[in-house]
DNA sequence: CGAGTCTGCTCAATCGATGGAGCAACAATT
DNA sequence: AATTGTTGCTCCATCGATTGAGCAGACTCG
């Protein structure tokens, strides 16, 4: 009967026992809706204080597949490594956690199979929602769920085939790179155009970026050249390697640049450091993205920080309607002046 | 019969209906074990194929229930807004699914009553194993835990009851805080003392940095003043309201500083900025955490990287031989020499 | 030819929580 | 006294997967 090393948990079939009466009974008690089954007041409190002191626990899987709804709520994330994706997964647990969802957050490192598997679990978990954030095929994803009969939702990066939340990336840019090129005249002492770099030209993100880095010029007057628009995927070393290789080219590398995100600037950042592009030959930037480190010790630098709270209270909203058309809603990002 | 917007999901009692078989046989083909319990290879082929067509998935709460393990393994955090908790659950996400375990993980803003209510809900799901990491009472989750059968174990800050994963904190420390004496001690003509800023001086890992601190101090024959010592919490503001207050004090702030993790810099940096004490004002650092941005841009500092792999490689050979004894496993630090 | 073995499968109990249905016991009403 | 209503519970089927036990039929061998 005591509670040995290798025990049983305790089950309501326990607790029943010691309070002599029956499962149903503790049941009704312990999940809340005895007013409901007509459980006595003082028969409720006894089994109350038993479960507490026995340190009983709902056996989820269990009630899980008794009831109709899990309340579990999926999401899938590339990486961890930067501030962007933490305070999204951060906000997001916290948000669910309010609303009585309980998150369970897999990490799927831009890993397509990865991505695919992970939502198959989830789904094996019951989940009753899957938002797919930054995910390489969100519209796999939504289908897979689909066919489950699961809603999902697309954040960060759109999909076409359920609702997504994204940063209104074309705006975004448009100004970022608006304010970089005054920078880098003011610098300069005459117009010049900015080096675009980091990111995958096939999202859906990277190339409303380009769209908005390429009116910015436009609307300043300012020549693009197409030569100088990398597009070469997010990992810190393919930054670092696309810069170098430019380097040895006619023209080399333009001192203005606007780079794709956090991740890349690191590797943008680890070319200048290596490259001695420092004090005065330091380059004029702009980051979509946002660091508090970066923000603090490069005064040459502008940088966009995606609005977080607001795309998360646009997931929980959508979520919340049940919505499942594949609109597109874009939440401006923030202007972080820098301290 | 046909897949309804609102259907149920598909079970083996519907693929068993569909291939003409029991459920037994369907469950006993998916889950592996068919060639144990006698179904012929062509049946198996059949219900494999049927499986795959109808998007079969198995549900998870209804196979948990019946199996004796759960092969859930929880993992408590506090933040994930530096570079270290985030590959600490990056790294532990990957090895668990290396393992065939599925990890839930929960992020519980140092708050204590938001940790026991993290550890309560995982075990409702019966996960096997609850790591907390950095938890502000780990003793708590551990008898918590035992109290359910329930093995745990503490990753980044020690507890007596359960086994721990810390880094070497103390000859971290020590090493850390004398190169940092050197430089100092070359910026400056002169040896002198540092100040030691950031961290909770209730935590295992502060105090055993502060006993480093002091002792490389001691070793090179500088007398530390307690009064320098300040463990004023890990929230960015407290270290540069602490900064700000020691100004005003006689003597001022100390240009050379131990900054105990990358949220405590944070605060640091942003009142060296605020107080101007960049270019050739700026302080000779050491900080006991790593961030990619702080080590290129920085370029007075010392950082050391705690060993994530490291660590959690020890947690998984604690988690394989299913030891509970209160042993400390400390793993040495690695020093990062910036780029 | 009968006993024993092997193959390929099915039956039914089980895990723990839930909730519809129903049953005593008693009070209130006509 | 008979009917109706209410209160406070209990019984039992159910969710979907798993697994020990068992049952035909085919095959083997003395």
């Amino acid at each position: 009967m005591n509670r040995d090393k290798r025990q049983k948990r305790t089950t309501i079939y326990d607790l029943a026992e010691l309070a002599g009466t029956s499962a149903s009974a503790v049941s009704a008690v312990l999940n809340g809706n005895w007013k409901k089954r007509r459980i006595g007041s003082q028969l409720a409190e006894r089994i109350t204080k038993l479960a507490e002191e026995q340190g009983y626990a709902v056996n989820m899987q269990a009630s899980l597949l008794r009831r109709e709804k899990s309340k579990l709520i999926g999401m899938i994330v590339p990486k961890y490594d930067n501030r962007y994706f933490g305070s999204i997964v951060e906000t997001f647990e916290t948000m669910a956690r309010e609303r009585g969802l309980f998150p369970i957050i897999t990490c799927t490192r831009r890993d397509p199979e990865l991505e695919m598997e992970a939502a198959r679990e989830m789904l094996s978990y019951q989940v009753e929602w899957i938002v797919s954030t930054g995910a390489t095929d969100p519209d796999r994803v939504t289908d897979l769920c689909a066919a489950a009969g699961v809603r999902s939702l697309n954040l960060d990066l759109p999909g076409s085939k359920a609702p997504s939340v994204i940063s209104d990336n074309f705006a975004g840019s448009r100004e970022l790179t608006r304010r970089v090129l005054v920078n880098y005249e003011r610098k300069l002492g005459r117009k010049s155009p900015l080096l675009f770099i980091g990111g995958r030209g096939s999202d859906h993100n990277t190339s409303e970026r380009i769209r908005g880095f390429v009116a910015a010029h436009l609307e300043m007057g300012i020549d693009v050249d197409g030569h100088h628009i990398l597009a070469c995927g997010y990992a810190p070393e393919k930054a670092e390697h696309a810069l170098e290789a430019l380097r040895t080219e006619e023209g080399g590398v333009p001192m203005g640049m606007f780079v794709n995100s956090t991740i890349s600037l690191e590797g943008v950042m680890r070319w200048i450091t290596r490259s001695g592009h420092t004090g005065p030959m330091a380059p004029t930037l702009g980051c979509f993205d946002w660091d508090p480190f970066v923000a603090l010790l490069c005064d040459d630098i502008e940088m966009v920080r995606q609005d977080v709270p607001a795309m998360l209270a646009s997931v929980f909203e959508i979520i919340e309607a049940g919505s499942t058309t594949g609109s597109l809603v874009q939440i401006p990002p923030v202007f972080v002046t820098s301290c």
